[in-house]
DNA sequence: CCTTTGGATTGGAGCGCTTCAACACTTTAT
DNA sequence: ATAAAGTGTTGAAGCGCTCCAATCCAAAGG
């Protein structure tokens, strides 16, 4: 910056008014620093502005699993809506490992981010509890133990409680009665899908056939637990898989057990995914509106770090069936 | 960190040893200035760091695509190698889109990262003239215009010329003659591919039939392609896609058409994501190693940021033809 | 006893930028 | 003509940290 001050023969402040857009430059010094700053190649660094300026214009996301195109797309959604409010992001992922999110997080925030989203994140209340009253949050796709007494956190969720119950209605109205679900384990949002489930279950009067098996979030979660089910007596004649990806295992592995789907088993996933929709797999599944997700956490950020809003917010978006051709009637 | 010193009754410059580890302080001050900073919630600020440090420990990853996985797994092989190699990393999203590839690899510099990765980016050389010999770069998975010249940037690239000529073979010996290639458009590794279609038909004899339509790299690209051959009198036998994303959308609109596959034509994808490996699917396609490229790419910077290499080098990995279900003899 | 030695601690300069009060120079109003 | 009100520009302080040279202190050596 001094060189290039030097070479257009005005002073560093000057070149930082340039480099800024300042509108009470000259035109001819703005020119020359310009060329200057041109022909250096000057590049300013965003460390010393950022540490000058005592703000970094930067969000920073915790995604659960870069991997799943569910939360790569909430992410897309989070960049897009960040980019249009002049921030910028910074995207750490949590490889599916507690241990690493929290670390993360703590790097986020030394990294001086003014907004922090957890896409999908495992974390919970308490591990968020100092963090949340020095940076604003928003949780998105999942959800924190303690709703109410964290007022630094916003939550933007589709309503897993409601999509499960959706699942739930479908499958019996269909005329199946041993609906089994394969959870997600520990997974954010598990919890609620399984309440959701439960309740869909009593809801139909099949609360006594209810039947939870521990799963996880991705293909391989799956397999276990089918050729547990696949070797019962009586085994389920429905499978409601926590996300499309778990779905997509059990598809795999019942057709190594030469189940038929639906013919022989009906199979719904969760997030309607780009998997789901390819023809080969026509997965039915309850859609969650990503990008409008991403967007509304950088949103609920932006309200807080631009309009200074300070109580909680939750937004809490409905989830919506999309049947395709992996659910029919039960076998006879 | 003025507060930390205070309370624990010694100086910044202290506080700044305890923080980073430093041997040489007394056991008694480093737990006191450790418990002051443990009370106050003092958090370093990673800017400040930097900027008196003069390094950042960070690379910067520039990613074309993020829903695509395979770039996902190369993005998650990087951080993998990144860590162990105590660096951050900053992955910037290009989305598609040139433009905004060339904006983020300017905020990646100005972020002062140490070494640059450019995960299946579009840019060419003339793109990265300047930032070559600002910071150590990396291109994975991709191929820049003039590959010698530029002595900063080194190549990690999964021979696409070779695994379009394993791909052409294995049709070809299946007895298959029209063989259409559709392509990546302008995606950075469509000329390799296509040259190596090309190759691969002269070798089997089948030069005259060699033929490349314009596709692109998701699924929607595919469509009109296909539309377009399906009219034609002359269909060819058998489709290979330049990628797995691509290829999904040839199969779902070949089965809108009512065309079998294998049975009435043969498709093959590339990259070997996890859709090629669902049962459903059971692409045939190339296997490129993700994560293998994502950690060497890491270490050719670390070999330049620590060991002080200064020649580019490249590397080219074997790709591997992994056949699956939607390859067959052509139709009678 | 004084000098050395070596480990522990500190003051202060400096990293590259922003920003604000102060200044210099024009233009306009009086 | 002079004061008032802009316009452009600049010097210098300060952002939160690191790191070097200088200092301090206690133990060891002469």
């Amino acid at each position: 910056m001094e060189d290039v001050a030097e070479r257009a023969g005005v002073s560093r402040a000057l070149v930082s008014l340039v480099i800024n857009g300042s509108p009470k430059v000259s035109e001819q010094k703005r020119r020359r620093v310009r060329e200057a700053a041109r022909a250096l190649g000057y590049r300013p660094n965003l460390m010393a502005r950022s540490l000058a300026q005592q703000r970094t214009r930067i969000i920073g996301v915790l995604v659960n699993d870069l991997r799943n195109p569910f939360f790569a797309e909430v992410v897309e959604g989070i960049e897009m809506a960040a980019e249009s409010g002049e921030f910028g992001i910074v995207v750490l992922n949590g490889r599916r490992d507690r241990g690493r999110e929290l670390t993360a997080v703590e790097t986020l925030v030394q990294l001086q981010v003014e907004g922090l989203a957890l896409v999908g994140a495992q974390l919970d209340g308490d591990d968020l509890d100092e963090i949340t009253d020095i940076v604003p949050t928003v949780v998105v796709a999942s959800d924190l133990g303690r709703p109410v007494d964290h007022s630094g956190v916003d939550t933007i969720v589709t309503d897993g409680r409601r999509g499960a119950e959706l699942v739930v209605e479908h499958l019996a109205s269909l005329g199946h009665e041993r609906i089994l679900h394969i959870d997600g384990a520990g997974n954010a949002s598990a919890a609620e899908r399984r309440q959701g489930y439960r309740r869909g279950m009593e809801a139909a009067g099949l609360g006594e056939l209810a039947d939870v098996r521990t799963g996880g979030d991705d293909e391989a979660a799956a397999f276990a637990a089918i050729d547990e089910i696949l070797a019962e007596p009586a085994p389920p004649t429905a499978v409601f898989a926590f996300n499309d990806l778990l779905a997509a295992g059990v598809l795999d592995r019942l057709d190594d057990a030469g189940v038929p789907v639906p013919g022989g088993m009906s199979l719904v996933g969760f997030d309607n995914t780009f998997i789901a929709a390819l023809h080969h797999l026509a997965l039915t599944t309850v859609n969650q509106p990503r990008l409008t997700m991403g967007r509304m956490a950088v949103d609920a950020l932006l309200e807080r770090l631009n309009d200074g809003r300070d109580e909680p917010v939750r937004h809490t978006l409905e989830p919506e069936l999309v049947v395709r051709g992996t659910t029919g009637p039960p076998p006879p």
